[in-house]
DNA sequence: CTCGAGATTCTTGACGTCGAGACAGATCGT
DNA sequence: ACGATCTGTCTCGACGTCAAGAATCTCGAG
């Protein structure tokens, strides 16, 4: 059975029979699974009303637990935007009342971003129609397989630390 | 050894212990190392100072051979944009020397855009540079884990067809 | 031959992100 | 206390992308 990947790698063969083209094999993969998984779940996101960069500073606030409030700077580091991004995403999650700004209680520059119930309801509701479409995706292989793949991908990830 | 997929999956477990996470420890091991893998991209090409939306251009008209020609229809659907990014990337493609814009012979609507010498060599030689930087990456891992994840990755890559 | 539907490329305006800088407040040494 | 430096957040302009539409050309049906 052969993919979109095995063309290209054949196409580069083709012109450049002196490569060894292994790499390809893996990474130009992953990158195409990449770009289909962000369309995968923005439709899945879609049907709760919510988009993935919403989602992603939802879940943010949603995985802190207790009170539900992270500062800005926090969020950047979980999301990994920069600071201009933050304020506008801040921005308009609080307009549609999924987030609220308070002052921030032990430092006067800082500010707090807080989870409503509304949020919290929405980024749930989203987390799991996420969970049930990527469980439908894998649902092919066999549970070994999934966990192969869990620790071939880790230890990639850790020669990229 | 521990990542930081590991962290956000314990993360999600501390607040939702009803859910089943499985699906986490694949697909966002994915997404995250896409991130990376552009990162790394990003760097190896600019030691050969073009940069990626560059590469992905030139890579497609070398792979096509011959005489390197392709209509900017097809260098879209190659590159997945759209047909406006496309014509501003041939635009600055063109102000630095590395394609040219023809007419195309057997149709007067159409154009055909060509890499010339320049394009070809800067091409080939940041191609050979992720190659060997991706390598790297890789070399950690027996070549029979290669196989597998290729593997493991292709037949996801179907379910996403 | 002509007409209209379809194809191909480019133009345009809107949008989200980035990155540099502004600003206020905190922190630490003296 | 005071000043210098650092930290945290926001503002603003530039940039690349997208999506929709304009302009031009092709090709088959009648």
């Amino acid at each position: 059975m052969q993919d979109e990947v095995d063309e290209l790698v054949e196409a580069w063969r083709r012109e450049r029979a002196d490569l060894d083209l292994t790499p390809v094999e893996v990474f130009s993969r992953i990158g195409r699974l990449a770009r289909r998984l962000d369309l995968a779940r923005r439709t899945a996101f879609a049907d709760h009303g919510i988009e993935s960069w919403e989602f992603d500073v939802l879940a943010a606030l949603r995985r802190a637990g207790g009170d539900y409030e992270l500062s800005p700077g926090r969020l950047i580091k979980e999301t990994l935007v920069t600071s201009g991004t933050m304020t506008n995403r801040v921005d308009r999650l609080a307009a549609r009342g999924f987030v609220e700004r308070l002052p921030d209680p032990n430092d006067r520059r800082g500010v707090l971003v807080r989870l409503t119930p509304e949020g919290r309801e929405a980024v749930d509701g989203a987390f799991e129609a996420l969970l049930s479409a990527e469980r439908e995706l894998l649902s092919d292989l066999p549970p070994k397989d999934h966990k192969q793949l869990a620790a071939l991908l880790r230890a990639l990830m850790q020669r990229l630390a």
